[in-house]
RNA sequence: GGGUCGGUGGCAGAGUGGUCAAUUGCAUCAGACUGUAAAUCUGACGCCGCAAGGCUUCGGGGGUUCGACUCCCUCCCGGCCCA
């Protein structure tokens, strides 16, 4: 269920109540893919201030498998987390795989025939089976098996998409349905669900799949709790796809919850946000962190959709500059550029996270030299901390 | 003292007459990363130059050759073996 406390323009605060417990919106979620955050452990997650997280419908199936999951009693057992998760339907996985090589599997109107990639063993996954996996994850927030193609497919193709999204979506919510009966599962108890919007970079297209999403609730007798923004947000040079994303929120209901799925950069969040996205998922705080790569508030800037300007005392690199052009909210810095190895300032004196309290620069770059899983860890954390301040300062928006 | 093997770019270590400014690894420097095949990937890495290109290199010196990191002489230095 999701309530709306307060709109101001297209963007809207609000709660949304699952059956692990209540988040408020906007809210940021890390990709626990594999049923962990890499490096990081429930209590490392609860410091940063990250409530809700993804799992993969698709890397869980895979492994462990889900007779283990099962047997642990489902995925908050298994993972010991009591809060609330989404799981992804594993349709983004399963495709990117065969759009990067077409020898992985094959895609028709039924069923997603695919190879693992790390075994070779074959799979098939339809849209009742990547459903029916979801609740034996025992989720809060599930998300319907789509067909996302790469933005540069023609618009035929895309079109095609748009409508095996929209048939596929009937079948997940069909045998939603059938689950929750099946289960026995309470109004107050049943995870949410999310239909996914394709349409590449055509806004009729992405219009017409939010239309017959919407009859296809109708149709089914219950109405979507949330839309996902399907496929990629970013065009092939990594621009923002600011009027797709604008358009496709609009024609989204607003009582539904408005999940801009693998969003993204801090100004891209930004961005979203103020077209009425409510929630995001994204790798980048924490692979970037394990890269090296920190984020860093400028304080005093008020979060916008334009990028960040560098600090005074710390420059960006060329790199960075470019990336991030002038004025902005926000800078990088990476662990492991030389210039760090005698800086024994704070990464960020105002940040509380477990890095910034207890380490300086020069030694956090040490652990990035010197490959240690610490500091990896570390980094992670704060990047975190980072996006959960972020999504509290849009409140403020 | 005798014998023997060897001295190559920050390090390790290829190359053994021309296609070598010199394979590769490490280190170093920088970049990328957007529903995680990512503790990953990419590029640079003698000197000057944005570049085209130019310049100086393979322990020191001398020699052979059209041409040497590669062959010869000698000196210096190191490992191992024998005394």
């Amino acid at each position: 269920m999701f309530k709306i406390f307060e709109k101001k323009n297209q963007a809207r605060t609000g709660i949304v109540t699952t059956k692990n417990g209540e988040i408020k919106t906007p809210f940021f979620m890390p990709d626990a893919t594999r049923g962990f955050v890499k490096f990081l452990n429930n209590e490392d997650i609860a410091r940063t201030g990250i409530v809700p997280m993804v799992v993969n419908t698709y890397h869980l199936f895979l492994s462990p498998g889900m007779e283990i999951v099962k047997k642990a009693g489902g995925i908050h057992k298994f993972m010991n987390y009591d809060k609330p998760l989404l799981s992804d339907s594993g349709g983004y996985q399963v495709f990117s795989l065969i759009h990067k090589s077409p020898k992985m599997g094959k895609i028709t109107d039924n069923e997603v025939v695919f190879r693992s990639p790390t075994s070779g063993e074959k799979h098939i996954i339809t849209p009742e089976k990547s459903i029916q996996i979801q609740f034996d994850l025992g989720v809060d927030m599930m998300v319907c098996f789509d067909d996302p193609p790469p933005n540069n497919y023609s618009k035929a193709r895309i079109a095609a998409a748009v409508e095996r999204t929209i048939f596929w979506a009937e079948r997940c919510l069909v045998e939603y349905e059938k689950q929750i009966k099946k289960r026995k599962i309470t109004a107050g108890n049943r995870p949410l669900i999310f239909a996914v919007v394709q349409g590449g970079e055509y806004v009729d297209l992405r219009q017409r799949c939010v239309e017959g999403l919407i009859e296809v609730g109708k149709k089914v007798g219950r109405d979507w709790d949330g839309f996902g923004f399907g496929a990629r947000h970013v065009n092939e040079k990594g621009v923002f796809l600011e009027e797709i994303l604008r358009a496709t929120a609009s024609f989204i209901p607003e009582k539904a919850l408005r999940f801009a799925l693998g969003v993204g950069t801090p100004e891209d969040i930004v961005r979203c946000y103020l077209m009425g996205w409510d929630m995001f998922d994204c790798v980048i705080p924490t692979r970037e962190g394990r890269h090296g790569r920190i984020f860093l508030r400028i304080r005093g800037q008020q979060p916008l959709p334009s990028p960040p300007q560098p600090l005074s005392n710390s420059p960006l690199s060329k790199g960075e500059r470019e990336r991030h052009g002038a004025g902005g909210f926000y800078e990088t810095i990476n662990m492991n550029n030389g210039k760090f190895a005698e800086d024994f300032s704070k990464i960020d004196a105002q940040c509380d996270c477990d890095l910034c309290r207890n380490h300086t620069r020069a030694y956090v770059h040490h652990l990035f030299k010197s490959r240690d899983p610490l500091g990896m860890r570390l980094a992670a954390i704060h990047n975190l901390r980072f996006y959960v301040e972020l999504m509290e300062e849009l409140k403020t928006l």
